[in-house]
DNA sequence: AGGCTGATTATGTATAGACAATAAGAGCGG
DNA sequence: CCGCTCTTATTGTCTATACATAATCAGCCT
């Protein structure tokens, strides 16, 4: 499966000192050689084992003080990355057919509760709302009510979307620099199970997430998938933080 | 606020390439200044303008190609850090009052079931089978289901968990080398509306772990929370990954 | 045109050395 | 014992250089 490839030189000495510690031969708090004892030990110059271990202080497995040492860090709390895909992507990338409907579109004056789910304080601007339903091998796959700032992105109020959805249209148009998700599960009400084909109450994941530039949102989305055909996964381990 | 700290020339170097790609100035595909070009212009030794361009290359904001140069990435798919801490952590930390009951514990060979929320193929070892319930201000707060591999954490068949529930004390007890989540949403059964105190076919946010040490699995555990009174929440950004 | 070859260029890794910053420890005076 | 300074160990950053590796490009031969 994976051909021996020559490991460099800094990458060979951090996974030796990563499998002590993960393995738990150094517990926290242990203390790491000092570059200068790795140096001799290993048999390469300071710079080479410096890099290792700025490595590992970096992926938060080490902490680092000057005169006194490297040590083990404590366990970190669980984070986990999870992956949250372009639906398109997502979809296609599975190998299912794609398709989507725009159901309802409406430009207008942003509303009390268009600033409350955009997350702004108060503002006068427009908002271009959209009502989404996504396919997957012709069976629908998520419902979609998407606000966006036309404040910031105004170009998507001429846009038909025609090609690409408005959430990959968005992604591929402006860079963000920030995104909050919030992860819930709701019965499903009278418009959403017929949209999704599945009994009213059926337990739903909601996904609702706001994507920021600078400060200001630039668009709140909220996706409901249906409970019993969708999860998130997510696979992680505590080195590759 | 933030005082006038002296960056390392690196940091500085980095934080100013950072800043043109994520203001957008330098758009996904465009080519970065060779590191030659940047030693000029920043007059600097190349492994420091390397440093930078490393770090930024680590982030996933660029992609380096040799001889080709290195070019601003695209847009990353949505990845975000979730955090799901510790129970006990997660509900002390906000200033609610903690209290945890073990409502059934068995212990038994692994069943045919039981290696299948494990996720091994087959083997032949006795589990510890807990459901504990957890309350936040004395109200129910998530029903936990947890099995626990004694080959692996033999101790655990020994620990009354008076002190801890089960997953703070194993967190504590064995360093895990990976884990791997599902988030999905759940009707509520009897059993789980009896003890979470919502009605039947309530939406449930189900979160089921899985932590692994060097390819076995320690422990599976399934987390159902109501729904309506829970949820996750993941902010972050791009340059941060 | 097609394909081979060698030069060029950019990054990848490594070395040896230097000075700075910081914190622990040693020694000393009161 | 307390507080001061001096020394020293350790990491942080940076320079200058070197060779390796890979990909592109230009030119040459058939």
């Amino acid at each position: 499966m994976s051909i021996a490839e020559p490991l460099p030189r800094y990458a060979e000495i951090r996974r030796e000192l990563e499998e002590k510690i993960l393995s738990g031969e150094w517990p926290p708090g242990h203390r790491v050689p000092s570059e200068h004892d790795l140096v001799a030990q290993f048999g390469c110059s300071r710079m080479t084992v410096n890099k290792a271990i700025s490595a590992l202080a970096a992926a938060g497995l080490v902490v680092r003080r000057r005169r006194s040492g490297s040590f083990v860090a404590a366990p970190k709390s669980q984070e986990t990355v999870l992956e949250v895909h372009d639906i398109k992507a997502e979809i296609t990338g599975s190998g299912r057919s794609y398709r989507y409907v725009i159901l309802d579109r409406e430009r207008r004056r942003a509303r009390p509760e268009d600033l409350a789910r955009l997350g702004a304080a108060k503002g006068s601007f427009d908002v271009e709302a959209l009502t989404v339903l996504h396919f997957a091998d012709e069976r629908p796959f998520v419902y979609e009510k998407r606000l966006i700032n036309l404040a910031v992105v105004p170009a998507a109020a001429r846009e038909a979307f025609a090609a690409s959805p408005p959430g990959t249209w968005l992604l591929e148009q402006i860079p963000w620099t920030e995104a909050e998700h919030t992860i819930r599960a709701e019965n499903a009400g009278a418009d959403v199970a017929h949209h999704l084909a599945v009994a009213r109450g059926a337990a739903c994941l909601v996904v609702a997430r706001r994507t920021f530039q600078a400060g200001t949102t630039i668009t709140a989305v909220t996706l409901t998938y249906p409970g019993e055909r969708h999860q998130l996964v997510a696979r992680f381990s505590p080195a590759t933080r």
